[in-house]
DNA sequence: TGTACATCAGTGAACGCGCGTTCACTGATGTAC
DNA sequence: TGTACATCAGTGAACGCGCGTTCACTGATGTAC
């Protein structure tokens, strides 16, 4: 959603969220002004400093909010792949092409992460948002442990395998996505990577089926 | 390396870089000032100005310095891998081991890549920086791209696959390794994801030698 | 070898602008009794 | 129902600071003849 879309929000404070993930994504949270967000939502600079205490509990709200986003729909795919199969690994292979197909079309200008922005801007931001942004990836990957676990319950790995770093690889190939996809502006790039990440897994766990 | 140890550095301009890269690392682009850097580097801002002729100058003298001990890193460690094995996938496969190594003890306070930095404050930065960073991702897909065509001309993969993806992957793995070794502080991170790309590699042209 | 000039690698001071933040204030709505 | 007070969601003006950039100038080194 951009500037022009978000004056349609009643909310002001949420208004602000908007512009401002849209801002942070496009150029960063330091080059990203208070005086460029006010100006975009039509309000003076102290609405602002009315609904944030400074700069910083923005940046708060705006990955508290991003996180309640990505949650939401990493449930939502996750759980449509285990409506859809009672097999763990099945279950899991689908979500993980459901998500491939959500980051597919996502409409946004400039898709990206805020981890990922905040993580490339570390000085600049209080311990708040660094202890925040440590806490999702580790969220990340307990989501995605489970999963793991519950497949390695039934099909033993071909490979031994760290299913902490395996975890991982789900998030890293996404923030890597993002990364390659922006600087090629090329949008497949994204799914692209993690449907490999989930034909890894389908090789570790089930080589035998593997020409479906 | 850091400004203390940059002032060691004789060539005013190359300590300007250096302390520019770390600074950008920790915090971004447009949260490093040149007043910050004049005075680590010790010189008055227009000592500044005369190496460049503004701050995008700047950025774009740190990304060609960056790719360029880059590419000799990457140079290097395939080249070993190509030393110690005639045969294609083997050579690979231990040029992504010695890169792994090589991630696992880097110097850096702040390990991060520039490309990622840059693409994550597109907004900053004119014509220039953005095709630089788009060139050097191709060039990284084209590097990774010989080498799985030399070990497909030998292996079929097991899955079919798309070969410049595969090469992305790569590139992926390492960009989303950074990302979550920031976000955690945990520098064993991005060496884990190596490895797992290298054991996704494995599997996809070797499912048979896969008990090493 | 001397001299004139050019180039290199800066210095020092000033510029206007926009930044994040703060102060004192306000008009509309909600709540207690 | 009326009135007093509290809270909400801001306004308007000003603050000092540091930013990127520009101007005019300089002392040391290199080069031509």
């Amino acid at each position: 959603m951009d500037a022009a879309a978000a004056h349609i929000i009643g909310d002001t404070r949420e208004r602000l969220l908007v512009i401002a993930e849209a801002a942070v994504l496009a150029k960063g949270f330091g080059a990203t002004s208070i005086e460029e967000l006010i100006a975009a939502a039509g309000i003076t600079k102290n609405g602002f400093f009315y609904h944030f205490p400074d700069k910083n509990a923005l940046a708060l709200a705006l990955l508290r909010r991003y996180v309640q986003r990505d949650d939401a729909l990493l449930d939502d795919v996750f759980a449509r792949g285990y409506a859809l199969s009672d097999d763990p690994l099945q279950a899991f292979l689908t979500g993980l092409r459901l998500l491939a197909e959500k980051m597919a079309d996502l409409p946004q200008e400039f898709p990206g992460c805020l981890v990922a922005t905040f993580c490339y801007q570390e000085r600049l931001f209080n311990h708040d948002i660094h202890s925040l942004n440590h806490e999702i990836v580790l969220k990340w990957r307990a989501r995605f442990r489970r999963g793991l676990d519950a497949i390695t319950a039934v099909y033993p790995p071909v490979e031994a395998v760290d299913l902490n770093a395996l975890a991982d690889m789900i998030s890293t190939v996404i923030e890597g996505g993002l990364v390659l996809g922006r600087a090629t502006k090329n949008d497949k790039i994204l799914p692209e990577q993690i449907h490999l990440v989930r034909s890894y897994i389908k090789l570790l766990f089930q080589p035998d089926a593997v020409v479906r």
